[in-house]
DNA sequence: CTAGGGTTAG
């Protein structure tokens, strides 16, 4: 093509001057429109953008040619780093050059407003261009489509509310799918699930993206049986429709349907991308379970997802909560991109097997040498950190950090991180002060933080009362009766334990029964109850067990019979000792993989302080590693010591 | 122009 204006694409930019000397347009008035507009869309500077700008309302382009043209220019803007390149006003005459003012240009503005924040600055824009025109400009459907994405940037529901009245009456466009499919979406951002469905039942042509935004709506507040209802009865279900329902198990705590929804649509056919990647990774690090983390990885490393930011988080995650702390390292440090996820995720892995000293260190390199700001999550990580390794001084001192250094007003939960720090350091009266101090309302968190220190250091006075706060927040939760049971028990206090039992029995609670979980060789996952003797192998179990307990008795083992909560003789309690989950699960761990190797066991309740020293010796005796993860977090026996130091 | 994404807690 002879380009008739050189200067146009010659880097480096040219001056925001107009020349004064305009080239003439020797080229058709289409083909020139068409070499302006590829340099509008590579142009590298706001100066050379507005000097394009000059050129293009001074040359004779054809009718239709410049709004278009000039509405790249405003998206070009938008795009130029670091936004926002352009202030308003700039934006605004650029709309001016085209008279009479033109619709196609209008939307293009309001999505400028949008994309160069605040979220509700297109509302202003709106009313602006309403003022100064009147009804002299009309607006195309997309204008409103970008109100409504406002509203959902922004989550206001009168914002949305605004967005559907202008749409009916400015416009008459709410008939039109995708102002009806944006509508939907700002109604889902704020939470209004009726306001959404009621858009949806109206809608006369339903596609796959109005039912996948109401599956989402239901997902999002947590009702997955409504949630399948309507994904079942969409007609077409393309890749995002799929993942939503990926993403919404995963969300709602059900990892196992999360992963089945996942593998169906893979059988499908539908091509699997980071996101749908991404749901299915919470999904395992919800489980715990290796084999398919380790399955999950390969289709990362494969597909080249793994670089990918969050992809990369949802691994860091991952692998830590599957008990492989190196792993996640090793991932963590090969990622190119890091932000507060991927620190987040990284400090509180590490906090849970009890690395406390690295979570911090990680934490100073974030905030010194990444320049990655923390957020409240971040500092939940860092709290439970000092708090599982008793540093009773860091903590208070980035309790306060966070308030002063980084203006993040501490919520309930940093308080339950508080109080069990204080809490487990022995300083049970300092945490209810804190407690009785706290600028919001202390949650079930807090007072359950306050009950575990009261096991930890025996108070049951303290117990009782902090029990009294659980019960009237958390009337169903069966753990706070077990928990204010079992210390009173450690009391003697048995007549006050029958009362919690009466009141367990009238509140029709059930224990959870204890559960661990081995994966074994095979990769087949082997459950065990406490007292069980479901599992296939059970006689040899068994037999191993009680050899096993003879050998470490002559180590010096003594069963802490105390961790029976039971008022029974001290047989039964050793013999109630013997059928803990965690230790079948360990013996058969043992009688299948043998001494050198390393043991996984993932339990559903906090481990006791019988099974904590058990593991302790038969790691040193057995030379083994066994990685225990309880519902707190996780234990590294080996050598006969414990990550947790003993601090659980 | 319209739909799907990750971290936290006793």
């Amino acid at each position: 093509m002879v380009r008739l204006i050189p200067r146009l694409h010659a880097p480096p930019p040219p001056p925001p001057r107009v020349p004064a000397g305009l080239p003439l347009p020797l080229l058709p008035a289409p083909a020139l429109a068409a070499t302006l507009l590829e340099a509008v869309s590579s142009s590298p500077s706001l100066p050379h953008l507005r000097h394009l700008h000059a050129l293009a309302v001074r040359l004779p382009l054809p009718a239709t040619s410049l709004p278009f043209l000039l509405s790249r220019l405003l998206r070009r803007l938008a795009a130029l780093p670091p936004p926002p390149h352009a202030p308003l006003p700039y934006a605004l005459n650029v709309f001016s050059a085209v008279s009479p003012p033109d619709p196609f240009l209008a939307a293009a503005l309001l999505r400028f407003a949008f994309l160069t924040q605040p979220p509700l600055l297109p509302f202003r824009v709106f009313s602006h261009l309403r003022r100064a025109h009147g009804a002299e400009l009309p607006f195309l459907p997309f204008a409103f489509s970008t109100l409504a994405k406002s509203a959902t940037a922004s989550r206001s529901l009168p914002a949305a509310a605004a967005a559907h009245a202008v749409s009916v009456l400015v416009g008459g466009f709410d008939r039109h799918r995708f102002v009806e499919n944006s509508l939907i979406g700002a109604y889902v951002a704020c939470g209004d699930v009726g306001a959404a469905r009621k858009v949806f039942d109206e809608m006369v042509e339903k596609d796959v993206i109005s039912w996948t935004s109401i599956v989402v709506a239901y997902t999002r507040s947590g009702d997955m049986r409504s949630a399948e209802e309507v994904f079942g009865r969409c007609p077409v279900k393309d890749m995002v429709a799929w993942t939503a329902m990926v993403t919404g198990y995963a969300q709602n705590a059900m990892p196992v349907k999360a992963l089945e929804v996942f593998d169906r649509m893979a059988e499908l056919g539908m091509v699997i991308d980071e996101v749908s990647l991404t749901g299915a990774i919470s999904a395992c690090a919800q489980l715990g379970a290796l084999r398919r983390a380790a399955w999950v990885q390969e289709i990362a490393e494969r597909t080249g997802f793994g670089n990918n930011v969050v992809v990369g988080s949802g691994l860091v995650d991952m692998y830590a909560k599957c008990g492989l702390i190196d792993e996640a390292s090793k991932v963590f440090y090969g990622m190119q991109e890091k932000n507060v996820y991927t620190y987040s995720s990284m400090i509180a892995g590490l906090a849970s097997h009890g690395r406390a000293s690295e979570a911090i260190a990680l934490f100073k390199e974030m905030v010194n040498r990444a320049n990655v700001e923390p957020n409240h999550v971040t500092f939940i990580g860092v709290l439970t950190a000092c708090s599982h390794a008793g540093m009773v001084g860091e903590g208070r001192y980035y309790f306060a950090q966070m308030k002063d250094k980084y203006g993040i007003m501490p919520s309930a939960d940093h308080y339950a991180c508080m109080v069990d720090l204080l809490g487990r350091a022995g300083l049970v009266d300092e945490a209810l002060d804190l407690v009785r101090s706290m600028s919001v309302t202390p949650h079930g968190g807090v007072w359950g933080a306050l009950l575990g220190a009261c096991r930890i250091h025996g108070k049951s006075e303290i117990a009782k009362v902090v029990a009294e706060h659980l019960f009237k927040l958390e009337p169903e939760s069966i753990g706070n009766y077990v928990l204010l049971s079992n210390i009173l028990a450690s009391a003697g206090k048995w007549e006050e334990v029958s009362k919690v039992r009466i009141l367990m029995r009238k509140q029709r609670l059930k224990k959870d029964p204890a559960v661990s979980l081995f994966e074994g060789r095979d990769g087949l996952v082997h459950q065990f109850f406490a007292g069980d003797n479901a599992h296939p192998r059970t006689h040899e179990i068994k037999k191993a067990l009680l050899e096993l307990v003879a050998k470490l008795k002559l180590e010096g083992y003594v069963p802490i019979l105390s961790s029976i909560v039971y008022d029974v003789n001290d047989e039964e309690k050793e013999r109630l000792l013997m059928g803990h989950s965690e230790k079948l699960a360990l013996s058969f761990g043992l009688l299948t993989l043998g001494s050198g190797c390393t043991i996984r066991i993932t339990k559903n309740l906090r481990i006791c302080d019988d099974c904590h020293l058990f593991m302790r010796l038969v790691s040193r005796v057995e030379s083994v590693e066994i990685i225990v993860r309880d519902n707190m977090r996780f234990h590294h026996f080996k050598n006969g010591e414990c990550s947790c130091g003993g601090f659980w």
